[in-house]
RNA sequence: GCGAAAGUGGCGGAAUUGGUAUACGCGCUAGACUUAGGAUCUAGUCCCGAGAAAUCGGGUUGGGGGUUCGAGUCCCCCCUUUCGCACCA
């Protein structure tokens, strides 16, 4: 009768019934109740399959299990975000097409999610790359060109020159590539953009009505949209009949301005240094100063670089004139890409003030601080003494002094204020917001992506492609060489094309969109994915999103999510969702890590670093339910956690005791005088898993489950519970399991006889009565101190459990004959008897 | 430098609200069974001291201080680690 726990069988055959029966599918027009979604939109790179990635699949379909047996009609769609630069490079260096090359990928995926156990509505599957989703990027470029959304800009712009295209902002991790590592260079190129800048408010206050958002990500974005509020102040330069306007925090300290510094790449540049004696040598400077790669150039250490352009402006508010410098740290894409510097009261400007000798003035003075003895020392007595031999900057203190009418006043933002409305009374600037956030950088010069829908007709200029020839399709056959230049330019029969206006000759455009923006509204797609008539059904958006909860990598904090927000918003804006946030509750799963022999260090697993553990091979040894219950006891789930290939035994021994509990439950007596005792752990058990499943810490909820196992292993050891109680808890403790180990739970269920599937039956629940002892056991404590546990019954009263414990000998003795001033009893817990000593 | 999170046995970690610190698992130790296997089962395992033993006493949540009858949990200072931001005017 006894046959030993064998994975391999048992969850082959539940992989294919699940699949057979299509257990994960929803339809989603009639099903009522509450709604879930959980979804993935992984990229099909082929080398993803290991362990480490399995972690959020595994959460999820967990989730997923557990939810459903809740009764909710949750939705699990997968997709694939198809598109993407690894195909192209596989394409170049195996000579397979990158179509191909994803199809295959997508299939040992599809084969990895079965083999793990994990659900999926398949009847909702998208692929990125098919026409049928692209063409609605297309449509939504159109809509947004239309509207001014999406336009085509010459600007310098972060090139990656291994992967032979530009990137967004949002691409460049500190000034190198984001996919490969390579630095990033700045070059002038005429790109597509979409203007995410003009949500950049909206995209801000909206984080504030996200509670479901981890606050990190929270933050991330913040810094990231980086709102700075100030003014604009309008600076002329009389000999050029010019002005520069600069933008500043800090109008109060206008007074102090005592030069400005413009970008090397500012446009009035080149104006301002035609008359120069050493033109030329500025020029090459300006040549090097746009080809340093960003993170030289924005590195808080590197060194100021400037040339004094000659040219003099106005100091509006003092009248006075000033010197007009250009500086390598000034940056041509923020605020104006011109500034007035204030030495005294900026770091930055008083590092370039003291290199190059130029006057500092200070607006706020430091209030007392007479000079020493020996002359001036603190920053605040040499700034009295003469502001140039000022070594730091002087911010928040002090009072403003020789600039009426604001002498007396604190640095503090009324001042700010008052400053804003003189400037504005003045005609000089105007209060103004910016912000550090950049418009989105949409064209990518590759192959594999979304071709944009625009021609380019000698006559006609810019045109967009006409609704009724969507989609652009991209062509199958091309060369992919890894030459310089986008590989479909090449393709003539893809770039001639008749104008749609005039009908004459035109080109197509033959950049490609950045895969971001496949996956910017990807889960909307999930709710019509066949409809060929329109982006997706907003009537089933607006039942079933914003996404209950999102499951993803923090990777994604700035990307992704930043993207989704925004083209939610436009989709808001555009009567076609009635929501703006996409996402109400984000759960940021941790990374797994493992030792790494390479670098001799803990990291996070990879192929290339080479510690990478293969499911395949592990599933072979113990199942895929041992992967599974240990990539969730792992640790919290939010946090990395190190793989350990000793402790996945443990689950797998987990598994093998309660596999062989199943044949020991028909020797438990039929009646036994401890039946009460296992009832009471059973519905703790419930309770524990309950909640620590709502709180997705899903390790304390193995743990909870193990803790069953091994009380119905004792009851069943030394026959203290009946057989229809040992039953009983077996039946609750697969019930439990199920959500982590689905395929042993399964089908143990089965092989007890019950008809229905765990994925159809019901959650228990707790029954609150049942968790409660006649007799409980209470602590004693002497002035805080443990010192005794005496059993009283459950309903005892204070003056009761004060008795019972004075009465026990060992606190007798530590008392030793002192008085007990007071006594605290928490009820069902404790009680601490307090002695006059420490009243 | 700024901001955030964290620091608990040999290891991963547990402890919603202040109320028995170290659950659960790994590892380790001893034993049982044994066609000797990386299987299974049983017992033990925070530290120090006493004891043949059951047991008893003391200490312990990075360090120091505070609030409280009572602090891993709350407050203040310090140390360490991780993450995010960082010439953004």
């Amino acid at each position: 009768m006894s046959s030993p726990y064998d994975p391999k069988a048992i969850e082959a055959k539940w992989q294919d019934r699940w699949e057979k029966q299509r257990v994960a599918e929803v339809d989603l027009r009639n099903a009522a109740g509450k709604y879930y979604m959980l979804m993935m939109f992984p990229y099909p790179s082929g080398d993803r399959l290991h362990v480490g990635h399995g972690r959020n699949y595994i959460l999820g379909d967990a989730l997923f299990r557990y939810l459903r047996m809740h009764g909710h009609k949750a939705l699990n769609p997968m997709g694939w975000d198809a598109f993407g630069l690894p195909a192209e490079n596989a394409a170049i260096e195996r000579g397979v097409h990158p179509r191909d090359w994803t199809w295959g990928n997508i299939r040992v995926m599809k084969e990895q999610f079965r083999r793990w156990g994990i659900l999926y509505d398949w009847s909702k599957e998208i692929a990125s790359c098919t026409p049928e989703y692209y063409r609605w990027n297309q449509w939504l470029f159109l809509r947004m060109f239309e509207r001014g959304l999406a336009y085509k800009k010459k600007a310098p712009v972060n090139w990656c020159p291994s992967c032979q295209t530009v990137l967004a902002n949002e691409q460049v991790v500190e000034g190198a590539c984001e996919r490969c590592g390579t630095p990033v260079v700045q070059r002038d190129l005429e790109q597509w953009f979409w203007r995410i800048t003009a949500y950049a408010e909206r995209l801000l206050s909206g984080l504030d009505d996200l509670p479901g958002w981890p606050e990190r990500v929270k933050v991330m974005q913040r810094n990231w949209i980086g709102r700075s509020a100030g003014a604009e102040i309008d600076f002329a330069i009389p000999a050029l009949g010019q002005t520069v306007t600069v933008f500043t925090t800090r109008p109060d300290t206008v007074h102090g301005a005592t030069f400005m510094v413009l970008a090397p790449e500012h446009p009035l540049a080149a104006g301002l240094i035609a008359q120069h004696p050493r033109r030329a040598e500025i020029e090459s400077w300006i040549e090097r100063v746009r080809n340093t790669p960003r993170i030289q150039r924005e590195g808080e250490g590197s060194p100021k670089e400037g040339w004094d352009t000659g040219r003099r402006a106005i100091n509006p508010a003092t009248g006075e004139e000033i010197a007009v410098w250009l500086a390598n740290y000034v940056l041509p894409d923020y605020g104006s890409g011109a500034i007035m510097a204030v030495p005294a009261h900026d770091a930055r400007d008083l590092e370039l003030a003291r290199q190059e000798g130029l006057p500092v003035r200070l607006v706020y003075h430091p209030e007392g601080g007479p000079e020493g003895p020996d002359g001036p020392e603190a920053p605040e007595d040499i700034a009295e003494a003469d502001p140039a031999l000022l070594r730091e900057p002087i911010l928040h203190e002090g009072v403003i002094r020789n600039a009426p009418p604001f002498d007396g006043l604190r640095d503090e933002p009324e001042t700010v204020r008052r400053f804003i409305a003189w400037i504005e009374e003045n005609g000089w600037g105007r209060g103004t917001v910016t912000y550090r956030l950049r418009d989105w950088l949409i064209s990518r010069q590759r192959y594999w992506g979304t071709p944009i829908p625009v021609l380019y007709c000698e006559r006609c200029g810019t045109v967009p492609v006409p609704d009724d020839q969507l989609p652009v399709e991209l062509p199958y056959e091309v060369e992919l060489t890894g030459r310089q230049g986008n590989p479909l330019s090449r393709v003539r029969s893809f770039v001639e094309a008749p104008c749609p206006r005039c009908g004459g000759a035109a080109r197509r455009e033959t950049d490609t969109m950045d895969t971001f923006v496949d996956s910017s509204w990807y889960y909307l797609r999930y709710l019509s994915p066949r409809d060929a008539t329109r982006m997706f059904d907003s009537a089933l958006a607006n039942r079933w999103a914003p996404v209950d909860q999102y499951i993803g990598g923090i990777e994604h904090a700035i990307l992704h999510l930043l993207y989704a927000r925004f083209v939610c918003r436009v989709l808001h804006d555009f009567g076609m969702v009635g929501f703006e946030e996409p996402f109400t509750n984000l759960f940021n799963q941790g990374m797994i890590t493992r030792y790494s022999e390479k670098s001799g260090r803990v990291e996070k697993m990879s192929k290339s670093r080479g510690n990478t553990v293969s499911p395949d091979e592990l599933i072979d040894q113990m199942g895929a339910d041992t992967e599974r219950v240990y990539t969730l006891f792992i640790g919290p789930p939010e946090r990395e956690a190190e793989w350990s290939d000793e402790a996945v035994t443990g689950a797998y021994r987990f598994l093998g005791r309660v596999w062989r509990m199943a044949e020991k439950l028909s020797d438990a007596p039929p009646t036994a005088p401890a039946d009460g005792e296992l009832e009471r752990e059973r519905h703790a058990a419930i309770q524990r898993v309950t909640q620590s499943m709502e709180r997705f810490h899903f390790h304390t909820a193995v743990a909870a489950l193990m803790e069953l196992g091994n009380a119905l292993s004792r009851a069943l050891e030394e026959k203290t519970a009946s057989r229809l109680r040992c039953d009983e808890t077996f039946d609750t403790l697969l019930q439990l399991l199920h959500p982590m180990a689905p395929h042993i739970s399964e089908e143990l269920w089965e092989r007890r006889g019950h008809v229905e599937t765990l994925l159809d039956s019901s959650w228990p629940e707790h029954d609150e009565a049942k968790l409660r002892r006649e007799r409980i056991s209470v602590v004693v404590q002497i002035d805080g101190k443990l010192r005794d546990r005496v059993e009283v019954d459950a309903g005892a009263s204070e003056n009761e459990v004060r008795a019972t414990a004075l009465a026990s000998p060992k606190v007798r003795e530590h008392l030793a004959g002192q008085e007990v001033a007071k006594a605290v009893v928490v009820p069902g817990r404790l009680i601490n008897l307090v002695t006059r000593r420490s009243a």
